[in-house]
DNA sequence: TTAAACTTTCAAATATTTCTGAAACTTTAT
DNA sequence: ATAAAGTTTCAGAAATATTTGAAAGTTTAA
Protein backbone atom coordinates (compact mmCIF):
# COMPACT_ATOMS: atom_id res chain seq x y z
CA UNK A 1 0.00 0.00 0.00
CA UNK A 2 1.29 3.46 -0.96
CA UNK A 3 1.59 6.23 1.34
CA UNK A 4 -1.50 8.57 -0.35
CA UNK A 5 -3.89 5.60 -0.64
CA UNK A 6 -3.25 4.69 3.33
CA UNK A 7 -3.46 8.31 3.90
CA UNK A 8 -6.93 8.12 2.37
CA UNK A 9 -7.96 5.54 3.87
CA UNK A 10 -7.01 6.35 7.64
CA UNK A 11 -9.06 9.80 6.78
CA UNK A 12 -11.95 7.98 5.27
CA UNK A 13 -12.39 5.74 8.60
CA UNK A 14 -11.92 8.33 11.05
CA UNK A 15 -14.14 9.94 9.28
CA UNK A 16 -16.80 7.39 9.36
CA UNK A 17 -15.84 6.86 13.25
CA UNK A 18 -16.81 10.19 13.54
CA UNK A 19 -20.67 9.90 12.11
CA UNK A 20 -20.78 6.85 14.49
CA UNK A 21 -20.17 8.82 17.86
CA UNK A 22 -22.15 11.83 16.56
CA UNK A 23 -18.82 13.91 15.48
CA UNK A 24 -19.96 14.77 11.84
CA UNK A 25 -17.77 13.57 9.29
CA UNK A 26 -16.00 16.04 7.99
CA UNK A 27 -14.82 16.92 11.01
CA UNK A 28 -13.68 13.80 12.06
CA UNK A 29 -11.49 13.90 8.61
CA UNK A 30 -10.02 17.01 9.26
CA UNK A 31 -8.75 16.17 12.50
CA UNK A 32 -7.49 12.96 10.97
CA UNK A 33 -6.05 15.31 8.24
CA UNK A 34 -4.24 17.76 11.15
CA UNK A 35 -2.86 14.03 13.07
CA UNK A 36 -0.98 12.65 10.20
CA UNK A 37 0.64 16.15 9.46
CA UNK A 38 4.10 16.60 10.44
CA UNK A 39 3.53 20.62 9.52
CA UNK A 40 0.08 23.02 10.43
CA UNK A 41 -1.77 23.23 7.38
CA UNK A 42 -3.63 26.15 6.19
CA UNK A 43 -7.32 26.63 5.10
CA UNK A 44 -5.98 26.47 1.46
CA UNK A 45 -4.19 23.34 2.64
CA UNK A 46 -7.30 21.72 4.20
CA UNK A 47 -9.63 22.74 1.90
CA UNK A 48 -7.55 21.34 -1.47
CA UNK A 49 -6.78 17.98 0.55
CA UNK A 50 -10.24 17.04 1.39
CA UNK A 51 -12.29 19.03 -1.40
CA UNK A 52 -14.04 20.92 0.58
CA UNK A 53 -15.67 24.22 0.45
CA UNK A 54 -13.98 27.16 2.58
CA UNK A 55 -16.96 27.22 4.62
CA UNK A 56 -17.11 23.85 5.12
CA UNK A 57 -13.15 24.08 6.16
CA UNK A 58 -13.42 27.27 9.00
CA UNK A 59 -16.83 26.15 10.34
CA UNK A 60 -15.63 22.91 11.00
CA UNK A 61 -11.97 23.84 12.40
CA UNK A 62 -13.71 26.54 14.78
CA UNK A 63 -15.95 23.35 16.04
CA UNK A 64 -12.79 21.38 15.94
CA UNK A 65 -10.85 24.52 18.16
CA UNK A 66 -14.59 24.76 20.98
CA UNK A 67 -13.68 20.91 21.23
CA UNK A 68 -10.12 22.03 22.26
CA UNK A 69 -8.18 20.11 20.20
CA UNK A 70 -6.89 21.97 17.33
CA UNK A 71 -5.62 25.19 17.52
CA UNK A 72 -4.12 27.91 15.46
CA UNK A 73 -0.85 28.71 14.41
CA UNK A 74 0.79 31.63 13.78
CA UNK A 75 3.47 31.83 11.24
CA UNK A 76 6.17 34.87 11.80
CA UNK A 77 5.63 37.28 8.74
CA UNK A 78 2.71 35.47 7.16
CA UNK A 79 -0.83 36.95 7.05
CA UNK A 80 -2.67 33.22 7.01
CA UNK A 81 -3.44 31.13 9.95
CA UNK A 82 -2.28 27.78 10.25
CA UNK A 83 -3.75 25.01 12.09
CA UNK A 84 -2.53 22.09 14.43
CA UNK A 85 -4.01 19.11 16.28
CA UNK A 86 -3.29 18.34 19.56
CA UNK A 87 -1.52 15.22 19.39
CA UNK A 88 -0.32 13.86 22.64
CA UNK A 89 -3.02 11.48 23.01
CA UNK A 90 -3.38 11.09 26.49
CA UNK A 91 -3.94 15.15 26.10
CA UNK A 92 -6.83 14.11 23.70
CA UNK A 93 -8.61 11.80 25.48
CA UNK A 94 -8.73 13.78 28.59
CA UNK A 95 -10.03 16.67 26.30
CA UNK A 96 -12.70 14.60 24.78
CA UNK A 97 -13.86 13.35 27.98
CA UNK A 98 -14.14 16.60 29.87
CA UNK A 99 -15.96 18.27 27.04
CA UNK A 100 -18.18 15.08 26.18
CA UNK A 101 -19.10 15.18 30.24
CA UNK A 102 -19.81 18.71 30.21
CA UNK A 103 -22.24 19.05 27.09
CA UNK A 104 -23.93 15.41 27.50
CA UNK A 105 -23.56 14.09 30.51
CA UNK A 106 -24.19 17.01 32.90
CA UNK A 107 -27.28 18.47 30.88
CA UNK A 108 -28.75 14.50 30.82
CA UNK A 109 -27.86 14.29 35.12
CA UNK A 110 -29.60 17.34 35.33
CA UNK A 111 -33.20 15.94 33.72
CA UNK A 112 -32.69 12.59 35.27
CA UNK A 113 -32.63 14.83 39.04
CA UNK A 114 -35.60 16.71 37.84
CA UNK A 115 -37.90 13.68 36.72
CA UNK A 116 -36.59 11.42 39.66
CA UNK A 117 -37.96 13.67 41.94
CA UNK A 118 -41.69 14.24 41.12
CA UNK A 119 -43.65 13.52 44.02
CA UNK A 120 -44.19 9.68 43.73
CA UNK A 121 -47.20 9.48 46.44
CA UNK A 122 -50.20 7.55 45.02
CA UNK A 123 -50.20 5.43 42.14
CA UNK A 124 -47.73 2.63 41.52
CA UNK A 125 -46.80 3.66 38.27
CA UNK A 126 -45.46 7.06 39.92
CA UNK A 127 -43.40 4.91 42.38
CA UNK A 128 -41.78 2.75 39.35
CA UNK A 129 -40.74 5.74 37.17
CA UNK A 130 -39.52 7.78 40.01
CA UNK A 131 -37.11 4.83 41.10
CA UNK A 132 -36.20 3.84 37.60
CA UNK A 133 -35.11 7.13 37.02
CA UNK A 134 -33.43 7.38 40.12
CA UNK A 135 -31.59 4.36 39.68
CA UNK A 136 -30.35 5.79 36.18
CA UNK A 137 -29.28 9.26 38.06
CA UNK A 138 -27.30 7.32 40.67
CA UNK A 139 -26.10 4.98 37.24
CA UNK A 140 -24.52 8.06 35.69
CA UNK A 141 -23.69 10.41 38.26
CA UNK A 142 -20.98 7.38 39.56
CA UNK A 143 -19.51 6.41 35.92
CA UNK A 144 -19.20 10.87 35.63
CA UNK A 145 -17.32 10.65 38.60
CA UNK A 146 -15.00 7.81 37.64
CA UNK A 147 -14.26 9.59 34.38
CA UNK A 148 -13.57 12.94 35.75
CA UNK A 149 -10.96 10.49 37.95
CA UNK A 150 -10.06 9.10 35.15
CA UNK A 151 -9.30 12.67 32.93
CA UNK A 152 -7.56 13.91 36.35
CA UNK A 153 -4.74 10.98 36.65
CA UNK A 154 -4.28 11.00 32.65
CA UNK A 155 -2.42 7.73 31.59
CA UNK A 156 -1.36 7.47 35.66
CA UNK A 157 -4.75 7.29 36.83
CA UNK A 158 -4.41 4.02 38.07
CA UNK A 159 -2.24 3.64 39.63
CA UNK A 160 -2.63 6.89 41.43
CA UNK A 161 -6.42 5.54 42.13
CA UNK A 162 -4.92 2.37 43.87
CA UNK A 163 -2.63 4.44 46.02
CA UNK A 164 -5.71 6.67 47.23
CA UNK A 165 -7.84 3.62 48.31
CA UNK A 166 -5.05 2.04 50.09
CA UNK A 167 -4.35 4.54 52.48
CA UNK B 1 -44.60 17.74 37.65
CA UNK B 2 -46.80 15.45 36.92
CA UNK B 3 -46.28 11.90 35.52
CA UNK B 4 -47.40 12.41 32.18
CA UNK B 5 -44.85 15.28 31.85
CA UNK B 6 -41.83 13.71 33.50
CA UNK B 7 -42.15 11.13 31.40
CA UNK B 8 -42.24 12.82 28.16
CA UNK B 9 -39.30 14.60 29.19
CA UNK B 10 -37.42 11.66 30.48
CA UNK B 11 -38.74 10.26 26.72
CA UNK B 12 -37.78 13.17 25.09
CA UNK B 13 -33.88 13.65 26.32
CA UNK B 14 -32.87 9.97 26.08
CA UNK B 15 -33.87 10.60 22.31
CA UNK B 16 -32.23 13.43 21.76
CA UNK B 17 -29.02 11.96 24.36
CA UNK B 18 -29.03 8.77 21.86
CA UNK B 19 -28.75 11.05 18.54
CA UNK B 20 -25.31 12.64 19.95
CA UNK B 21 -24.36 9.35 20.31
CA UNK B 22 -24.94 7.75 16.89
CA UNK B 23 -28.29 5.82 17.81
CA UNK B 24 -31.37 7.11 16.55
CA UNK B 25 -34.01 8.91 18.34
CA UNK B 26 -36.72 7.05 17.89
CA UNK B 27 -35.20 3.85 18.96
CA UNK B 28 -33.48 5.52 22.40
CA UNK B 29 -37.29 6.59 22.47
CA UNK B 30 -38.67 3.46 22.56
CA UNK B 31 -35.44 2.11 25.03
CA UNK B 32 -36.46 5.11 27.05
CA UNK B 33 -40.06 3.82 27.11
CA UNK B 34 -39.51 0.35 27.98
CA UNK B 35 -36.88 1.80 30.75
CA UNK B 36 -39.82 3.09 32.76
CA UNK B 37 -42.58 0.49 31.81
CA UNK B 38 -43.06 -1.58 35.10
CA UNK B 39 -44.99 -4.24 32.32
CA UNK B 40 -44.07 -5.40 28.99
CA UNK B 41 -45.53 -3.59 25.89
CA UNK B 42 -46.84 -4.70 22.78
CA UNK B 43 -45.49 -3.12 19.01
CA UNK B 44 -49.21 -1.37 19.17
CA UNK B 45 -48.54 0.00 23.18
CA UNK B 46 -45.37 1.71 21.96
CA UNK B 47 -46.57 3.08 18.22
CA UNK B 48 -49.77 4.14 20.32
CA UNK B 49 -47.31 6.11 23.01
CA UNK B 50 -44.71 7.15 20.90
CA UNK B 51 -46.95 7.99 17.85
CA UNK B 52 -44.51 6.35 15.22
CA UNK B 53 -45.51 3.97 12.79
CA UNK B 54 -45.63 0.28 12.67
CA UNK B 55 -42.43 -0.75 10.27
CA UNK B 56 -40.38 2.06 12.24
CA UNK B 57 -41.11 0.52 15.48
CA UNK B 58 -40.39 -3.24 13.95
CA UNK B 59 -37.23 -2.04 12.61
CA UNK B 60 -35.84 0.08 15.75
CA UNK B 61 -37.13 -2.87 18.06
CA UNK B 62 -35.42 -5.56 15.94
CA UNK B 63 -31.85 -2.56 16.14
CA UNK B 64 -32.22 -2.94 20.31
CA UNK B 65 -32.57 -6.55 19.99
CA UNK B 66 -29.77 -6.71 17.93
CA UNK B 67 -27.92 -4.39 20.83
CA UNK B 68 -28.97 -6.82 23.18
CA UNK B 69 -30.29 -4.58 25.61
CA UNK B 70 -34.08 -5.25 24.80
CA UNK B 71 -35.68 -8.56 24.40
CA UNK B 72 -38.88 -10.54 23.46
CA UNK B 73 -41.49 -12.13 25.36
CA UNK B 74 -44.03 -13.84 25.10
CA UNK B 75 -47.75 -14.03 27.29
CA UNK B 76 -49.20 -17.41 27.73
CA UNK B 77 -52.79 -17.63 25.87
CA UNK B 78 -51.60 -14.75 23.68
CA UNK B 79 -50.24 -14.62 20.13
CA UNK B 80 -48.99 -11.06 20.42
CA UNK B 81 -45.15 -10.49 21.13
CA UNK B 82 -44.40 -8.42 24.30
CA UNK B 83 -40.74 -6.51 24.71
CA UNK B 84 -38.69 -5.95 27.84
CA UNK B 85 -35.56 -3.59 28.46
CA UNK B 86 -32.84 -5.00 30.14
CA UNK B 87 -33.17 -3.21 33.61
CA UNK B 88 -30.09 -3.89 34.99
CA UNK B 89 -27.93 -1.03 34.65
CA UNK B 90 -24.56 -2.93 35.14
CA UNK B 91 -25.82 -5.54 32.51
CA UNK B 92 -26.48 -2.60 30.11
CA UNK B 93 -23.43 -1.14 30.42
CA UNK B 94 -21.69 -3.81 29.29
CA UNK B 95 -23.64 -5.30 26.56
CA UNK B 96 -23.35 -1.50 25.40
CA UNK B 97 -19.25 -1.32 25.78
CA UNK B 98 -19.12 -4.94 24.57
CA UNK B 99 -21.08 -4.04 21.47
CA UNK B 100 -19.27 -0.92 20.58
CA UNK B 101 -16.43 -2.71 20.78
CA UNK B 102 -16.69 -5.30 18.22
CA UNK B 103 -18.77 -3.10 15.95
CA UNK B 104 -16.53 0.32 16.17
CA UNK B 105 -13.18 -0.33 17.74
CA UNK B 106 -12.28 -3.62 16.62
CA UNK B 107 -13.26 -2.30 12.89
CA UNK B 108 -10.87 1.06 13.40
CA UNK B 109 -7.84 -1.09 14.86
CA UNK B 110 -7.72 -2.97 11.84
CA UNK B 111 -7.22 0.21 10.06
CA UNK B 112 -4.77 1.33 12.11
CA UNK B 113 -2.87 -1.42 12.44
CA UNK B 114 -2.93 -2.04 8.17
CA UNK B 115 -2.19 1.61 7.33
CA UNK B 116 0.49 1.78 10.03
CA UNK B 117 2.10 -1.12 8.64
CA UNK B 118 2.92 0.36 5.30
CA UNK B 119 6.72 0.48 4.57
CA UNK B 120 8.05 3.52 5.93
CA UNK B 121 11.10 3.45 4.43
CA UNK B 122 12.49 6.41 2.22
CA UNK B 123 10.59 9.91 2.77
CA UNK B 124 10.30 11.34 6.18
CA UNK B 125 6.80 12.31 5.56
CA UNK B 126 6.09 8.23 5.34
CA UNK B 127 7.70 7.72 7.98
CA UNK B 128 5.85 10.79 10.39
CA UNK B 129 2.54 8.75 8.87
CA UNK B 130 3.28 5.59 10.04
CA UNK B 131 4.84 6.83 13.76
CA UNK B 132 1.46 8.51 13.93
CA UNK B 133 -0.53 6.05 13.31
CA UNK B 134 1.14 3.37 15.33
CA UNK B 135 0.95 5.26 17.87
CA UNK B 136 -2.94 5.70 17.87
CA UNK B 137 -3.08 1.95 17.15
CA UNK B 138 -1.29 1.43 20.69
CA UNK B 139 -3.28 3.90 22.27
CA UNK B 140 -6.55 2.52 20.74
CA UNK B 141 -5.55 -0.87 21.61
CA UNK B 142 -4.81 -0.27 24.99
CA UNK B 143 -8.35 2.04 25.69
CA UNK B 144 -10.24 -1.44 24.08
CA UNK B 145 -8.64 -3.80 26.65
CA UNK B 146 -9.25 -2.03 29.62
CA UNK B 147 -12.97 -1.72 28.67
CA UNK B 148 -12.71 -5.33 28.14
CA UNK B 149 -11.26 -5.94 31.65
CA UNK B 150 -14.12 -3.54 33.21
CA UNK B 151 -17.02 -5.09 31.58
CA UNK B 152 -15.10 -8.78 32.83
CA UNK B 153 -15.72 -7.38 36.67
CA UNK B 154 -18.65 -5.46 35.77
CA UNK B 155 -19.15 -3.19 38.69
CA UNK B 156 -16.38 -4.59 40.81
CA UNK B 157 -14.01 -4.70 38.14
CA UNK B 158 -12.29 -2.21 39.82
CA UNK B 159 -11.87 -3.67 43.00
CA UNK B 160 -10.48 -7.08 41.29
CA UNK B 161 -8.22 -5.43 39.47
CA UNK B 162 -6.22 -4.01 42.51
CA UNK B 163 -6.39 -7.18 43.79
CA UNK B 164 -5.09 -8.44 40.65
CA UNK B 165 -2.28 -5.82 40.74
CA UNK B 166 -0.84 -6.47 44.20
CA UNK B 167 -0.86 -9.85 43.97
C1' DT C 1 -55.40 -26.04 4.37
C1' DT C 2 -57.18 -21.84 5.48
C1' DA C 3 -57.61 -17.52 7.41
C1' DA C 4 -56.92 -14.56 11.13
C1' DA C 5 -53.47 -12.19 13.76
C1' DC C 6 -49.53 -10.53 13.77
C1' DT C 7 -44.54 -9.00 12.03
C1' DT C 8 -41.20 -7.69 8.56
C1' DT C 9 -39.61 -5.48 4.52
C1' DC C 10 -38.69 -1.87 1.42
C1' DA C 11 -39.67 1.86 -2.06
C1' DA C 12 -41.11 6.33 -1.85
C1' DA C 13 -41.92 10.48 1.05
C1' DT C 14 -40.26 13.37 4.68
C1' DA C 15 -37.17 15.32 7.78
C1' DT C 16 -32.62 16.40 9.19
C1' DT C 17 -27.98 17.40 8.58
C1' DT C 18 -24.26 18.96 6.06
C1' DC C 19 -22.12 21.62 2.39
C1' DT C 20 -21.50 25.33 -0.87
C1' DG C 21 -20.42 29.80 -2.42
C1' DA C 22 -20.88 34.42 -2.40
C1' DA C 23 -21.47 38.45 0.45
C1' DA C 24 -20.14 40.52 4.73
C1' DC C 25 -16.78 41.09 7.87
C1' DT C 26 -11.96 41.64 9.97
C1' DT C 27 -7.22 42.49 10.07
C1' DT C 28 -2.98 44.31 8.55
C1' DA C 29 0.33 46.86 5.79
C1' DT C 30 1.07 50.84 3.37
C1' DA D 1 -8.04 55.86 4.73
C1' DT D 2 -7.53 52.17 1.51
C1' DA D 3 -7.02 47.86 -0.42
C1' DA D 4 -5.27 43.41 -0.19
C1' DA D 5 -5.41 39.09 2.24
C1' DG D 6 -7.68 36.61 4.75
C1' DT D 7 -11.95 34.56 7.65
C1' DT D 8 -16.81 33.99 8.94
C1' DT D 9 -21.62 33.67 8.16
C1' DC D 10 -25.75 31.97 6.39
C1' DA D 11 -29.54 31.08 2.90
C1' DG D 12 -30.39 27.78 -0.29
C1' DA D 13 -28.81 23.29 -2.49
C1' DA D 14 -27.36 18.69 -1.94
C1' DA D 15 -26.69 14.64 0.54
C1' DT D 16 -28.11 11.52 4.31
C1' DA D 17 -30.96 9.47 7.44
C1' DT D 18 -35.36 8.35 9.11
C1' DT D 19 -40.19 7.29 8.67
C1' DT D 20 -44.33 5.75 6.58
C1' DG D 21 -47.58 2.52 4.86
C1' DA D 22 -48.91 -1.04 2.21
C1' DA D 23 -47.66 -5.48 0.36
C1' DA D 24 -45.35 -9.68 1.44
C1' DG D 25 -44.23 -12.87 4.83
C1' DT D 26 -44.95 -15.77 9.04
C1' DT D 27 -47.15 -18.22 12.64
C1' DT D 28 -50.87 -20.33 14.94
C1' DA D 29 -55.28 -22.43 15.74
C1' DA D 30 -58.99 -24.69 14.13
Amino acid sequence: MELEQAKRRFIDSWGALGSQWGINRTMAQIHALLMISPDSLSMEDIMDDLSISRGNASMNLRGLMDWGIVHKEYKPGERKEYFVAEKDLDELAVKIARERSKREIKPALKVLKDVSSIDAAGSSEKKYFTEQTGKLYDFVLKADNMLEKATEYKDNWLAQLVLKIMR
